[in-house]
Order: C-alpha cells, then structure tokens, then sequence
DNA sequence: TCAAAAGTGTTAATCCTACACCCATGC
DNA sequence: GCATGGGTGTAGGATTAACACTTTTGA
C-alpha cells in the first residue's frame, strides 16, 4: 500500500482550463482563447493558466475568468482530470479542467478584457492545440447530460426570458428541435416557471410582443438539487 | 495566458485511487484497503498508490488492481480529480480516482493477494481516511447514475444469471425496491437478455430452478455507447 | 396587406404503476 | 405437506408524439 511520499514524487504540474459555455438568446458559444507565446503562438486554446502552490484548483479557474471577462461569480463545475503522457514535453501535467455556464448579455460579449480571448459559436469552434478538443467535447457531452436532467437555463437565460428563447437553447445545446406545442407543455407542467405581466418590447425587432417568464427560484433550486427527468 | 511552465511549477504528487464495485449475486461490495505505514497506521482508504512520472494513471489505477487481486483486465473510469489543498501535510497531492466494476466471483473474494485488503459491504463501509469517504460518495452517486442510464449488469454478473439476480443487483445499487412484474417486463422488452435454454441447478440450495439469461453483447454495447433511459 | 414570429388543442399510442396468487422443488 | 423462492397478467391513469392553423404586430 504506497500512499506515502518521497522528494521525488512531487513532479507534475497542474494547470486548469475552462469550458464556458455562453448564450445570448440565440446562439451557444464558447470562450476561446489564443496562445500568444512560444510554443504554438498563434494556436488556440481553452483559456487555461498554471495553478500556483497554495492556490485550490476551482479557485484558479474563476481567478482566470474574472480575469478574462471582470465578471468574477462563476459556477463552475469539474469535468475531469485530463493527464495524458504527452501532454507537454517538459514534464507531466495534469490538467484539470472545469465546465461553466453563463449568460452572454451584451456587455460580457463584446468587453473581454484581454484581446486574446473570443467567443466562437459553439459547433463552429476551430480545432485546439494540446487536447483541448478533446476535453472540449467532454463539456459539450456534460452539457447535453445537464440539459437533459437539470434545469440549467437559469444560468444561461437572462432573468426574464421568452418560451421561445429557453426552447432555442435547449435545441442548440441538445442538437435537435423539438415541437413548440409539446415544448411549451413540457416546460409549464413543471411549474419552474413564472409568467410575468409583461411582453418583450415590440420596438426592437420587427416582432409581434412575447409573453416574459422569469424562474421560480425555489422550485428550481430543489430540482437542480435533486435532479429530475426533462428527457426529449 | 500562462501556459508555459517553469521548473518550480511542477510540485504536485500524483496518486490515484479506485472504488470498486463488486457484486456477488446477493450484495454490493466495495474494496477497501488497509494503511500499514505511518501516518494513520491501521487508518481504512480506498486501494490507492502513487503514480510514478511517466506512468498513465489509469494503468497505474488498473496495475494496483492487478496486484491486490491478481485479475488483470480492468473497466476502470475516471471519477475526479480529488485536490483538496489540505489533503496532504507534505505538499499537494492531487488524487484521480477511479470506479470500476467486478463480478465478485468466490475466487475474487476470498483470494486477495494482498492481506491489506477487503471486501465490505457498500452501505456498511466504515469511516475512511483522508477525503476518501468523500470519493466514495462520489462514486456511489456516479453508479446510481449509471445503473439509470447504461445496462451496467455485464461487468458485475456472471455470465449466466437469474433475473431475480439482477433485479438484486439494481435494489443494491439504487437503494430501493421494485415491483417483480414491472421490473421484468421493463428488461425484457429492451431485448437486451438472452433466455438460455437453462435452469439453476437446485440441488445448491433449497429451492425451485430458475431461469437463466445471458445479455445480448451486442445491442449490450450499442446501448452502453448511446446511453438510454433505464429510469426505475 | 404582407412578412415574421407568437401562440394554441386534440388524438392515438405507449408506458407506468399498483396489485395477489399459483407453482415447483427439496426437505 | 410445507416452507422457500420462482414465476405470472390486467386495468386505469399518465405521458408522449405527431400534427397545422390563427394571431399580432410593424413596416
């Protein structure tokens, strides 16, 4: 049983990367960062730093994205540890990487705070240096897993949201399309939502008004919590 | 973007420890180990060692295997990375662990190799060292998810088996009862059983013959792949 | 008046749940 | 013949999937 230490076993490097995925009412997107040193200047990455000593792991990650975006009240989420050999040629490093939800208003879309950074369109995102793909596809097959059990739009929608907006979500994140008469249905059946007395603002768009909804913040609590069946 | 590494950014140990199911036809059992050296000589943990540079930590999850029970062909999936700071006095250890399942064959259970190491009950596990219990936890919600949505039966019953078996089988796992009609027919309609042209053998014990079933490996593994809605 | 998106019900098929008794065997 | 566990069917309610047209608005 070799659970005790030497010297010598203090060897790897650990580093976090985040997978955040962004919705602005229509789209899924994700935030990319590109490298901008030796090795593989230029390439792009998930946004990703070295955890110092000291400093726990989940912390790192949100540090780095209050860094990236100024937003600094992150949900994040371990998707795994990725730690293959080859990762880096100058020692082992284990990387353990998160998963984030959050809503892209227009301020967040358009200020990150390093020029380095971007959001792609979720199913557009270029190919990643190191094995970012890889853990990259990991969050998009977690996000699918969340979708379907828990009531993740409270992250991602804005406080108050259209029937259309959160089913528009749902398709992107799942990768099909659903009914909108069984959609509706479904999603007021559960009472985790609030119809308001309130029509989005026809002067924006071109648009006939749209009833608003908000969360039932404390049914939706309890069914994060416990999980529940939201299969399509 | 700090992605580059410098000598001192590589101080982290590494270690990985597994939780393995195994089931015997009647219960659930987990594999616990026993620590022989100081510190917390005597303490009960999951079966872990340390992962050596250069090593996969998976196959230095599955060679620890190899060692305590002499079986060598492991299923083994990652759970998390376990980096509590405060984990280890003597710098950061960052544990991945792993789940595994096992059919817990009369060989399995009674020839450990290694004396350290045990079967217990998996409701009756006593208090583990470290933060083991916390990945024990982890592992158990992660087998009631999977008992859900993949048909986890072929790593943890023989071959042949009763459907009274595996009806056990699921209670264990998800900690509850089901109606014996409803299960039936809810397992044979997936068509993922084959019925054997065979009974159990009566003379073991006091009782009636029982049908036998093996699983049909193919569609087994198309459903593993998909995943699918075994909800009970 | 037209284009664009919002909104709305019914039906048939399927699935789920609850429920209780007879059967084959070894002793 | 009895104790033990093995095996079986039905009915009512709930859930799902498929389906197309009308409404409101701004231009």
């Amino acid at each position: 049983m070799q659970v005790d230490f030497q010297e010598s076993d203090f060897h790897a490097a650990l580093v976090t990367s985040v997978v955040v995925f962004g919705f602005d009412g229509d789209d899924l997107k994700i935030l990319v960062a590109e490298k901008k040193n030796e090795p593989f200047s230029g390439a792009l990455i998930l946004p990703t730093r070295v955890v110092q000593p000291g400093v726990a792991v989940e912390l790192a990650a949100k540090e780095l994205l209050s860094t990236v975006t100024g937003k600094d009240d992150w949900y994040l989420e371990q998707l795994n540890a990725f730690a293959r050999l080859y990762r880096n040629p100058a020692g082992r490093v284990v990387n353990i990487a998160y998963y984030g939800l959050v809503k892209l208003d227009d301020q967040l879309k358009t200020s990150l705070r390093k020029d380095d950074h971007a959001w792609y369109a979720s199913d557009d995102v270029p190919p990643l240096a190191y094995d970012h793909d890889e853990i990259l596809e990991f969050a998009r097959e977690r996000l699918k897993r969340r979708v379907k059990r828990r009531p993740i739009g409270f992250s991602l929608l804005p406080r108050e949201f259209t029937l259309n907006q959160l089913q528009s979500l749902y398709e992107c994140a799942l990768g099909k399309s659903f009914d909108k008469r069984n959609f509706r249905r479904k999603i007021l059946k559960s009472e985790l939502l609030i119809e308001l007395e309130k029509k989005t603002d026809p002067t924006s768009d071109v648009k006939k008004p749209s009833q608003l909804y908000m969360f039932n913040e404390k049914k939706y609590r309890k069914m994060t919590l416990k999980g529940y069946d939201f299969v399509f």
